[in-house]
Order: C-alpha cells, then structure tokens, then sequence
DNA sequence: CTTTAAAATGTAATATTATAACATTTCATT
DNA sequence: AATGAAATGTTATAATATTACATTTTAAAG
C-alpha cells in the first residue's frame, strides 16, 4: 500500500507518510475524544484520501477502496465521507465535488482551500480574518452567517513555470 | 408569465417585475457589446431564474422551461447556464448546484453570495476587500490564485425570526 | 439573392454524483 | 447470554451533467 504512494506528485517535497501517520493518529484521538467509532471502513478510505493532495472524488475513491473489498459500492464511501466530514477530518470541494484530507483537523480552523486547477493538489491555509470580515460584512446586511464555503482556484508554486 | 411572480417569496419587498425587465435589459446590452446572441432560448431561461430570489437547479428550470416547450431536454438548459454564466449574468452557487440571476452583471464585480438555508434565497454583496485579502494571502503561500467561490451559508432577515 | 461556414439547436444516449430503503451483522453494554 | 444501537450489506434509484452527432438557423460574403 505504501509504495503507492509518489511523492513527485504533492505540494512541495516532503516524507509523505508522516502526513498519513500524522491525519491516522489524529483521527483516532478525535474519535477516542467524541467516543465515537473509528471503524476499519473509515479508517481505510480516510487513509484513501490521505494517499496524496489531490481532491479526490468519491468513485475515484470507491475504485481505490475495491483494492481492499472488490465488492464495495458507492453507499459505503459516501457513508465514510459522510462520518469523516461530520468531524472534520475530511473537506469537501464543493466546486469539484471532491474531497481532501483535513491536515489540521486536531485545532478549530477557519482555513481556504487553494487549489491548482493545474496539478489539483489541494491544501488550506488559515483565513480566520476572512472569515471575521465576511461575517461581519454579511451581519451588516442583516443577514446571520452560519458557515463558509471559500475556494480559491489558481496554480500552485510547482505548476506556475512554464 | 407575470402572474406567477411571488413578491412575498423575495428578500425584502420590492418591485419585483424591475428586477426582471432590468436583467433582461442588462443580458441585452452585453450581449450586444460582445456580439453574442441573446436567442430566445437564453432570453427565456434567464427569465426563469429572475422569476424569484432564490438558487434553482437545472431540472427545476428545465420543468419550468417545458411550459415554453414541453419537449425541452437537460441539455438545451445546460447549453443557456453555460452561456449565461460565461457572460457574467447567472452565477452557479456551487454548494447547492444551483444557479442565480446576476443583479449587478453590467459592472465588474467581487462579491459573496449570501444564501439563507431556510427560504432559499440568495443574493450577492460587495466582497471586493476580501478578495484582495484573500488573494494576497494566497500569494504569500507562493500560490497564483485565479478566481474564488465565496458562498456564505446562514438566514436572511426574514428568516431570523423564531 | 444565393452560397457558405459558424453558431445554435434537436435528439438520443450515457456519464457522474449522490441518496433511499430495508435487511443483516457487529459491538458495547447490561 | 440478552439487548439495542450503530454500522454495514444489498439493491435500487434519484439527481446532476455531458457527449456525440444530426439538423436548422444565422450572419456575412460573394
Ligand atoms: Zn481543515
Ligand atoms: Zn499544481
Ligand atoms: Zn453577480
Ligand atoms: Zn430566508
């Protein structure tokens, strides 16, 4: 399983399975604290998703997952997402109804997705003053703010020469 | 046509009948300015989406464009989203896959579309500080950003209440 | 006024994404 | 061991979107 795994192709140079050992460890501690069961399913399309950067769609993902079971069908991945969303360890795109793994999901983040339209490496960085601004933007409008959708489509440093 | 209009379904209370004469007029004007033909077709989807306020889904303009031609298919709705949002006069919310009329599609704008979860509509407001701060935030992560989905999930005014 | 080529539309089929409904199994607790 | 809730299995289908190719419409040229 590992050895799937091509470093060439995520955002910058880095050992990869500390990203994956690191989102795993994380999981289980979340779900240990929520009580909450982190059932070989999950953990197995969570590991799925954490494979590299890229948004991952979830056929995408149900082909990877028929590796582990041949005879998984769409309701089992969706059910996963659904659980790791729920709790934040997964991200949905929304804009390519793909998913990505949460890398900070242990702290309270208010990030925005960038992502390569190039390369389709996703990753968050931290837009807590957005958010505030928004939300303060939209009160002024009288209108009381629940939760943001915020992805910015560009080129990754890697996908930028040329 | 103009009987089905429902002022009490809209954000606020207006004249709703100049929210549609004014995005007719508008799709006009750039369509004329880009030499781009505004068929009947394109008149008469746009028309469906300024009929109210609120996100609809493709199928839902597709069951309301089969009172203009029963014999409509998914596509020819489609091909009118494509142009009409190419062109700046309907953009895709895409947390919902579902489309709004542009109210403000003459001028170049950067907004956030703010959608209350209760009633379903949605309208967009000047974001163009965010914008900017997004984009150079992004820039700093040495990312290239190129165009943002900004849709602010919450309840509008009316929906506030109770 | 014809010819012509591009744009738009018609038509059919299919691809992609996601959920519903109900049966069965697993698991923690009692 | 009994129990009930959570998770999974299984089948079917809903909802969203696109492809491919035929035909018609349109604007512009000759
Ligand atoms: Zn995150
Ligand atoms: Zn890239
Ligand atoms: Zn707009
Ligand atoms: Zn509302």
């Amino acid at each position: 399983m590992t050895d799937k795994i091509d470093n060439k192709l995520v955002q910058g140079k880095h050992n990869h399975h500390r990203c994956i050992d690191h989102a795993l460890q994380v999981a289980e501690q979340v779900c240990l604290k929520k009580k909450l069961r982190l059932t070989k399913i999950r953990r197995q399309v969570l590991q799925l998703i954490c494979e590299n950067h890229k948004a991952v769609g979830a056929y995408e993902l149900l082909d990877l997952f028929r590796e582990f079971d041949p005879n998984a069908k769409p309701v089992t991945i969706y059910r996963s997402l659904d659980f790791l969303m729920d709790i934040g360890l997964v991200h949905k795109i929304e804009s390519q109804n793909a998913f990505i793994a949460c890398l900070q999901a242990e702290k309270q983040h208010k990030s925005v997705i960038l992502i390569c339209g190039q390369c389709k490496n996703a990753f968050e960085i931290d837009a807590t003053a957005v958010y505030e601004n928004l939300f303060a933007l939209s009160k002024q409008a009288q209108f009381e703010p629940q939760y943001l959708t915020l992805e910015l489509h560009g080129l990754c440093v890697n996908c930028q020469k040329v």
